[in-house]
DNA sequence: AATGAATGAGTATTCATTCAT
DNA sequence: CATGAATGAATACTCATTCAT
């Protein structure tokens, strides 16, 4: 087994190559030789790094929705009003998406996988608890703030995932026709809208 | 060639044994030999009545798709407020993902395909657009009867069926975690709320 | 599945073919194509009949030494002088090297398998179980009808086969150096020698 | 290149490494990764003292028969009578069987090769004629010296290794159900009572 | 001399599709 | 109309061998 630094770098050359070629052509149709290709290295070479193709889904799945988490919780807790913060969180989540935006047809895939996968479906969701948590933190200090009306938080984060999440899946089927960052801040507005004290 | 009777009954029988196995198995492990299995029909006869495996599957994306629509106009035309009817619209459309629920995977996977082919694309997106207009007009009628404030009916057609498509993904991350109905219900009211004259 | 009797028919075929390969090349080396085109079958139909290679491999096993069985005991139990029927016995035993010779190799390598493998070894000591019960009751009658002297009949069963067995070993080597037939009838003889009264 | 002396002690390093690997996986199954681990060494350095895995095999082969015929001219020539000189190499070869056990199935896998190789068959051929040389030159001194009737020399001598090597060949079936020792001491006594003078 | 990362030829196995019956 | 035995293209994975360091 190859050496740690080397190993690392590999490693992260095989994922990249992997979510080209998976975005690409699917999970199935993608064959290790392309994997092999895009990477630039030789087929033998990603199993000295990665024991299967399944491994390598297995690490993209970790990988993939690990990035999307980054930056949820600087920004639910940085400063300002918390309608300020969710919106941040909202262009937020518009920068990644178009940092993955490619890489969409994976995640639709993965979300396949986790409803046959039990392990695979645990794995996501504790990920979107990581979201909720501190996302109904946030809506929990908009009430106490006496910005928001007296709502269940959770409840609301849900909500507000849920939109984002509906919003992308929308947009995976038509791009073109419906700019993202937009429409979500448009469509936050109208859930806020609905939680501010009249 | 069979008989256009018959023809039709059998395709019925092929499209059913194929959700089935597919929601199960997913598109590409599910096996010719399988769908015949559950059909009670032998892998030959699947020839009869469909050109390929792709053909099942582009059958079964009209198919499936189709199923879900049905009802919706229906309620935007009926009568009541228009808050009553999109909590209606609501109701059936928890109705529908109780009848759909096993073939959720099969949609993931649907629009992970759209995502790479533009044909699939648009079929998906012209569907979209026959939610969003019916639901559009409603929205509409919600201004004009003094229901709602003045907003972009279509902009709200969007959300609410983000919110909804939103809510069935973490659904099928984490079926036994999400009440579907109840949340789904309570995320309209939010919606409802935001929409609300002053 | 196929019906059983062609299926057993074709499994013959392919263990027939099998034999030859393997005696030719080796268990490793043949590939399962030179099964399939010494069989006039495709690669795809030796799955139809075999789960792997290695279900070939096993049922070879076991058809091989059922083979070599045939005849002993009939041979054991039939009339005569005992010195007599161990001299028809070595005689069966020549014929059957003469039809086997080819898979002698084969044997070779089952034998190394078996070193190793205790379900293996298990099938293989429980054929020779079955040489050399037979023969043990034949040595009995032998000494009983004062035709051998006291010996134990196991012993000489023993090593009666462990004669015949250690030629067809140097045979293997040497086959054209090594008339079979007649240097175990003088070894036979040499033996039998022993046994008698004096 | 390695110095001489250095390299001659890698090679029987590496011949070690392999006789343990060979014996526990068999000749295919051994990796050459298996015999630098078990060796201590690279699996580059392993083709600085071998051209290549079959290099090995061959060195291999030539090693371990030069083992096994070690000791037999000298216990032939020694002094004493030629019974007990006879019972002596039988136990010369049990301690011989006891040191090589372990790379019994090896010297079966060896045995299937010579079937198919001309070459190694030739090999082990001269090798056998070598016990037999001596054996034969044994039993014809018994002869002269009237502790043995007139019997072929040359064919007792091959009755005998068949014996031998019969008797090792079921042992490897049964380790256990087979003490080689004690067994191979009586069929040896059974074959002299042949021999004797009546 | 020695290393071990990299290569890529080689192979068992699967499964959509065909077609003789 | 229906069957299911047969086909063979396609692909993940292994491992002997090489070679830059």
């Amino acid at each position: 087994m190859p050496s740690d630094d080397l190993s690392e770098e590999r490693q992260k050359q095989i994922l990249e190559a992997a979510v080209s070629q998976f975005a690409k052509h699917g999970l199935h149709a993608t064959r290790m030789e392309d994997i092999a290709r895009e990477s630039g290295l030789s087929k033998g070479a990603l199993y000295l790094y990665y024991q299967s193709k399944d491994a390598i889904i297995s690490a993209l799945l970790r990988t993939l929705f690990a990035w999307e988490l980054r930056g949820t919780r600087a920004i639910a807790r940085s400063e300002g009003s918390v309608t300020g913060r969710l919106l941040a969180l909202t262009r937020m989540f518009a920068d990644e998406l178009d940092r993955l935006s490619v890489a969409m047809p994976i995640f639709l895939e993965f979300y396949a996988i986790a409803f046959r996968q039990p392990a695979v479906r645990e794995h996501l969701g504790k990920m979107y608890d990581e979201y909720r948590g501190p996302l109904a933190s946030l809506i929990q200090e908009g009430i106490a703030s006496g910005e928001f009306r007296a709502v269940d938080p959770d409840e609301v984060a849900l909500t507000w995932i849920a939109l984002l999440e509906g919003l992308t899946l929308l947009w995976v089927v038509n791009p073109r026709g419906i700019a993202w960052r937009e429409r979500a801040e448009a469509a936050v507005h109208l859930l806020l809208d609905g939680l501010r004290v009249r």
